[in-house]
DNA sequence: AACCAACTCAACCGCCCGAGG
DNA sequence: GCCTCGGGCGGTTGAGTTGGT
């Protein structure tokens, strides 16, 4: 494998490594380190650039190099972390250890985009992709047993990024409905592309319909006409006669545990643009600590939505005075989302 | 067995960034 | 501020391998 030994016009040799030319590397760093890879082939009697030393040495000759199939773990992982940092193949690498970046790269050019791809998503930004969307369940259902098992984990995480993002636009436009309305943008910016950015997983028509009642909703807490909304409701408020009952409205739990906390981007920062600014991958942002490695509190906690009983309810204000609760754990939505996801603190 | 297309992955290339002068 | 250098990173290449016909 590899490419035929050639020179370049230098005549520094290029090319596949020979057993003998790999000896003399690893004696020599074993002997005196790498603290000079310009200098290193020279000393070490090799006819090569530094940087092919070097490449040549953390690719392949390094000691701690784990070699093999990724792991089913290893493949989650990667992406996982591919969803936050994008090809961010160095940071990926360096909580794989043992691999690579280089190794981790082909991996997921040459398995993992492909299988992504596969199942309809996206595979820069993990989305369903909305123009196969509708032909996924297709997909699925075309797939043999062995495909399936061989693509468990990724179908695994395709599924959980479905299953996040339209619980997460569900969750984002119930906290645009319960807002105080002089918070509401106006409706033709709901629309605009952040928001169907997020709520293109939306895959089927009961999501819609549920926007649409919704949206009905909306319209009678900012009439007034309604000031709560009781889950527990099995008929629908009155003058919504076309909405949905209460009691069908989706579980509004956010996930605890974000294994993939992709959503970051997701998150709309409706406390300082009212035009819904969806968060960008190192974009700076007034919830993102610029540098600090301790992230700290907002000084503007973003709305927070609580939920008691079967009641929901907003509210603005300091996050650490402001104890709502999702899935039975007292804390704040974007502390969960945010600050107890230990990659945020290293994005941050 | 022979051919061919798709795949794999080691290695290279070019760009970027920080340090030092 | 500018330049050079070394190192690191992500993207790309292409010979070898594999699998299908």
């Amino acid at each position: 494998m590899g490419r035929s030994p050639c020179y370049d016009e230098s005549g520094l040799k290029k090319g596949p490594w020979t057993p003998e030319e790999d000896q003399k590397l690893v004696k020599y760093i074993q002997k005196h380190g790498h603290s000079s890879w310009r200098a290193l082939p020279k000393l070490a009697g090799l006819n090569r650039c530094g940087k092919s030393c070097r490449l040549r040495w953390t690719n392949y000759l390094r000691p701690d190099i784990k070699r093999g199939k990724f792991s089913q773990e290893e493949e989650q992982t990667i992406l996982n972390l591919h969803s936050v940092l994008g090809n961010k193949w160095s940071a990926i690498a360096s909580h794989l250890p043992g691999r690579t970046d280089n190794e981790i790269k082909n991996f997921w050019n040459t398995h993992l985009k492909k299988k992504l791809i596969q199942m309809g998503f996206d595979p820069m930004t993990h989305r369903p992709r909305t123009d196969i969307l509708s032909t996924l369940p297709h997909l699925i259902a075309q797939a043999n047993l062995k495909e399936l098992i061989d693509h468990r984990s990724v179908e695994e995480h395709a599924m959980r990024l479905q299953a996040e993002a339209v619980q997460m636009a569900k969750f984002q436009y119930l906290q645009y409905l319960l807002q105080p309305q002089s918070h509401h943008p106006p409706a033709s910016v709901v629309t605009g592309s952040n928001y169907i950015a997020t709520t293109s997983a939306f895959s089927n028509m009961e999501t819609f319909n549920l926007l649409n009642s919704l949206a009905s909703i909306k319209d009678s807490l900012v009439s007034g006409s309604i000031t709560q909304l009781d889950l527990s409701s099995t008929t629908s408020p009155p003058g919504l006669s076309d909405s949905i009952p209460f009691s069908h409205l989706p579980d509004l739990q956010i996930p605890c545990s974000y294994q993939t906390p992709l959503n970051k981007d997701m998150l709309i920062d409706q406390a300082n643009n009212p035009e819904f600014t969806v968060f960008s991958q190192g974009e700076n942002s007034p919830w993102l600590p610029s540098s600090s490695s301790t992230p700290s509190p907002p000084s503007v906690a973003p709305p927070l939505l609580t939920q008691t009983n079967s009641s929901i309810n907003t509210t603005m204000g300091d996050a650490s005075s402001t104890n709502s609760s999702f899935g039975g754990e007292a804390t704040t939505v974007w502390q969960h989302l945010l600050l107890d996801d230990p990659l945020f603190h290293e994005i941050a």
